[in-house]
DNA sequence: GCTTTTATACCGACCAGTCGGTACAAATCT
DNA sequence: AGATTTGTACCGACTGGTCGGTATAAAAGC
């Protein structure tokens, strides 16, 4: 049937189970080494089931993209970080949150979009559009933030809330490699440091905590 | 015959060829989606010696990462940002280098590590510590002069060498998927931008020009 | 009882790797 | 010097297995 659903709708179990296979495997294996078989069998479903409910391979990929936006963006949008009443006091807790998510293997906390994205930005289009929406959205949401902490606190250097806010991502994206390259959150962890004082360098309210 | 081949040592043209295909193509499919005939296609070599310099995909894979390396590191070496005397000048110069070189296509100025680490890290231990070992050797040598500009300059926050190193890494590496999710340069050269502000800032010295 | 979902068998294309062989140059042996 | 062996680079048809996708029928759910 292959809906859309950008947001986390309810959807029959079979398709579920495939999307959250998805989640686990491309991560491990990216896009073209993970067969369709893997996912069936991790998601103990029938290869029949598997093209009832995608047109294919590259189908599945798109709505994993999609599936990823949405169950991430319930996470985010659960957090804690967003109580604060000062703007920059959210956009500091939403990166302290992207630390604290660094947990186990990299491909556990590491992102199905921009893992996607490094295999498919040439050959599938629609992944990668998937996936940049992905990426995008997400940034969005903290460009929205950042833009409110710019307006009451100035900050340096001309920097605007859309360009700081996809430098994130970027530093976030960065740090998932580095983490797969030593098998260690730890050097992501540092990454995200890195970025947490350079927004408190740019709104001049260097490593001091808050509220 | 497989050589290590760390530097850029003379090899058979065959053996040249195929890797320098590797270069494009890896870059442009990933790893599992190269076929072996595709290489040997864009080498204009002959299947049998592919085989011949190398003992299989794999093989070929970890021998690109380390020829990536040596043609990188050459390439890095022969710049002209080592020139100013003040280490931080020399920091500050890879950077703009690096913002510098980002022209065209993802494809061609993406990293090839990067690029295979991501589909590699949990399959393929092999490529990863190629590729880890391609990006870690490369940190390093930024490293020392960050080192050498801190004992000149000192820095904010108890920044390390090390850590700062490889968080120019991680900006890196994730202003390249955000260029493939959009397929444009700029918006790599936008976290580039982050990134010399925040070592502008680190060592207090924001934006203004040197020497 | 009819639609939706699952299970199994199967197909054709493709792909990593093999194998037998050629070309040629540098040693080695008369 | 000439013949012979050895080692290396290179070639391309072939193969065994894999994978995305299909066909079809049983089972489940309404």
């Amino acid at each position: 049937m292959n809906a859309p659903s950008a947001t986390l709708a309810p959807m029959p179990p079979a398709r579920r189970k495939l999307l959250d296979a998805a989640m686990i495997i491309l991560r491990k294996k990216g896009y073209a080494a993970t067969t369709v078989d893997d996912l069936c069998a991790a998601a103990g479903v029938a290869k029949g089931s598997f093209f009832h409910h995608f047109d294919g391979k590259e189908a599945l990929a798109v709505a994993a993209a999609e599936y990823w936006s949405a169950t991430t963006g319930a996470l985010f949008a659960a957090a804690p970080y967003h109580a604060p009443d000062d703007p920059l006091d959210r956009v500091l807790g939403y990166i302290d949150f992207r630390k604290a998510i660094l947990m186990g293997e990299p491909a556990a906390f590491s992102c199905v979009a921009g893992t996607l994205l490094q295999e498919t930005f040439e050959t599938h289009p629609a992944i990668r559009d998937a996936c940049a929406a992905a990426i995008f959205d997400h940034a969005a949401r903290l460009e929205a933030d950042i833009d409110a902490a710019i307006a009451r606190h100035g900050i340096a250097g001309g920097v605007t809330a859309a360009s700081l806010a996809r430098h994130a991502m970027a530093v976030l994206q960065g740090a998932f490699i580095l983490a797969k390259a030593t098998g260690d959150a730890a050097i992501a962890a540092s990454s995200v440091d890195h970025l947490r004082r350079y927004v408190g360098l740019l709104f001049s309210r260097p490593e001091g905590a808050s509220p």
